[in-house]
DNA sequence: CACTTTTCCCAAAACGTTTTGGAAAAAGGA
DNA sequence: TCCTTTTTCCAAAACGTTTTGGGAAAAGTG
């Protein structure tokens, strides 16, 4: 008897069958104005508390949700944030970057946004596709990951004021808003740890050049050199390479032993380790009882190799949310400059973290 | 002089400078309705040659991209499709999910449509997640991956006739559209190959019941061993657990070699190799020289690791595209029974499948 | 009672497309 | 020339919301 108009339940091609109603539908079975509903469901104070009442019930006997593309093209927004991952680098590595993830998606759908993704498989893509996102109209804003000391995807955003938020740092003048963890302080923490177990020679295998992030490890073991007494010596520096760190941490893993003097202890990233287990295997050396170990981020594998690997823990999911969060502010019109943060890395002690021997 | 109405360029409440000329605008620009604009750049033939032309020069001059957003609603169609993935099973493991990602997300590119992304931590939220999107209307068609022997996702999905496609199989009598790995016939191979080199002792290290392929792993394995004339050994059958599967396979490798006729061969997911290696270290046994090893699954470590993985190798990012490509036909209305693919896998023979010492 | 204020509701416009259903102009046919 | 057909274009409607700008009724005020 209601509802003769507008034909709803069969939007798609195929036979879905949209169970689903509308705000007019629903404002005649209310015997309301579609205006009333819709400012009742959204709390407007002009509504009276009877009605609104009356319209939420029935809005969630009827399970009405607004459609969110109509509401999308009203309000002038999408809704919806991007982020564009690139597979070639290792960088889907066991569960860091899936945190980080996680906490990102989490916090979107709370939000009431979406999360469009995109996979790209070199810098020359993901660009291309950053770009589909912000010129097509796609996205109200970007995620930033895996970020290059030179980066110009950081560029093209602030020439066009679109709203980003960086995981992790660049090399830019101009302000913007971003969530890094604190590489620095962590190897800093880390190293005088080890030179306060007595360690004397303490190397370091670093991420690529080219990112952002080894360049905050450096500084922190730099500065941990420093504060403990130590001397830097460019020997018992090395970098192993994005696309396949396994191999290249092995290979210099061999030639930090092959030193006079070798190192007594490595810092590394994580996800270098198993090329570093496998050198020091191949050198008979057992990883915690010759070498002492701490590395950047908790893969599984930290955690169930034998000895355990003691690490470097960065909050990921949390870091994620923040970065979510500061988005949507920035979305909102708030100061980029405003957000700039810097999470601290907690140092968990296993079992490859002894005095020398 | 032109443009003067509909006060463009402050879309959002920042201050993006929206450089972006909508319909409107672009047919004053050409003296034009927006009809007939739209229709040139559609390519309808009830415009003329030259005036076709004349349109699309002045769209690629002024950058004109049709909002995407205004579209949907007029189509009554998302062009999104989603996928909702759960991070407490190790399923980034590497590059096989990324790849399979990978191809997904550049098929949908290439057909202008978006991915939105879910990320679950169980199965609660996961169905939460997918109902989201499908029951507020958020995607046209929804990718499941990480199958399980029952899976209410494609229940629920089938009961309102939803367009989706499933990455590999379940136990669900009607009909719908997948695209799976043969695991089976992989195994088959894998065994029937070993049992060649003259093994008699083949073990399966298989994945964790409940989930789907390694059901299919097993049909496999079992068949292998008939067609070779061996007896099946249900003590040489174990199941690692998705929570930890370093963990779990390293002690089922222990376990396995407990055995008064221990096996020559082992056939695992790669996903396990870790605690294999562990195992088989701790035993003193070589992987390759005294056991003979074949992973399902080519990640990094299979390739990089001494002696080089043995390994079955299905095409994760052939795949992906191809599972995009089924759901825009299911979306069109075709029938999903028409859809059912099962892919070959290659067998990658490296250094750890060598005769029996 | 007359006037002002507050409460509660709604019609119409707007967001930017695509589609529908012509209509005018040009071309073809007798 | 007159009628029909084809070509080329366009005004208006539609998609489903939210926002704008009132307006009628109820309540308060003197």
């Amino acid at each position: 008897m209601f509802l003769e108009q507008s034909g709803n339940g069969i939007g798609l091609g195929n036979g879905f069958k949209s169970m689903t109603i509308n705000l007019k539908q629903l404002s005649k079975l209310l015997k309301l104005s579609p205006t009333t509903v819709s400012r009742a469901l959204a709390d407007y104070p002009d509504v009276s508390a009877k009605t609104r009442a009356r319209v939420k019930q029935m809005a969630i006997q009827q399970g009405y949700q607004p459609n969110p593309v109509a509401r999308r093209l009203q309000k002038g927004k999408t809704e919806t944030i991007g982020i564009v991952i690139t597979p070639e680098q290792n960088y889907f590595s066991d569960t860091f970057f899936i945190d980080l993830l996680s906490g990102i998606s989490n916090q979107i759908t709370r939000a009431g946004y979406e999360l469009i993704l995109g996979v790209a498989s070199d810098e020359e893509h993901e660009m291309q596709s950053m770009r589909r996102m912000v010129e097509g109209k796609r996205v109200d804003g970007m995620i930033l990951t895996l970020i290059r000391e030179q980066d110009p995807r950081v560029g093209y955003l602030l020439d066009r004021d679109f709203p980003f938020v960086l995981y992790g740092r660049t090399r830019e003048t101009r302000p913007y808003a971003f969530v890094d963890m604190d590489g620095k302080q962590a190897f800093e923490k880390a190293c005088t740890y080890l030179a306060g177990l007595g360690h004397r020679r303490i190397a370091l295998l670093n991420g690529e050049p080219g990112f952002m992030f080894p360049v905050g490890c450096r500084e922190g073991y730099e500065s941990g050199l420093f504060l403990s007494g130590l001397e830097l010596d460019p020997d018992l520096i090395r970098e192993w390479k994005h696309k396949d760190p396994s191999q290249s941490s092995y290979r210099w893993t061999l030639e930090l032993f092959k030193n006079d003097n070798p190192p007594t202890a490595i810092l590394f990233q994580t996800e270098a380790v198993n090329g570093i287990f496998k050198g020091l295997d191949e050198l008979n050396l057992q990883p915690g009882k010759d070498v002492a170990l701490i590395g950047y981020d908790d893969l599984e594998i930290a955690r169930i190799h034998r000895p355990s690997l003691s690490v470097l823990r960065p909050q990921a999911k949390e870091a994620g949310q923040r970065v979510v969060n500061i988005l949507l502010e920035v979305i909102k019109g708030e100061d980029p400059e405003k957000f700039q943060e810097i999470h601290q890395v907690e140092m968990v002690i296993r079992e490859t973290s002894l005095p020398p021997s």
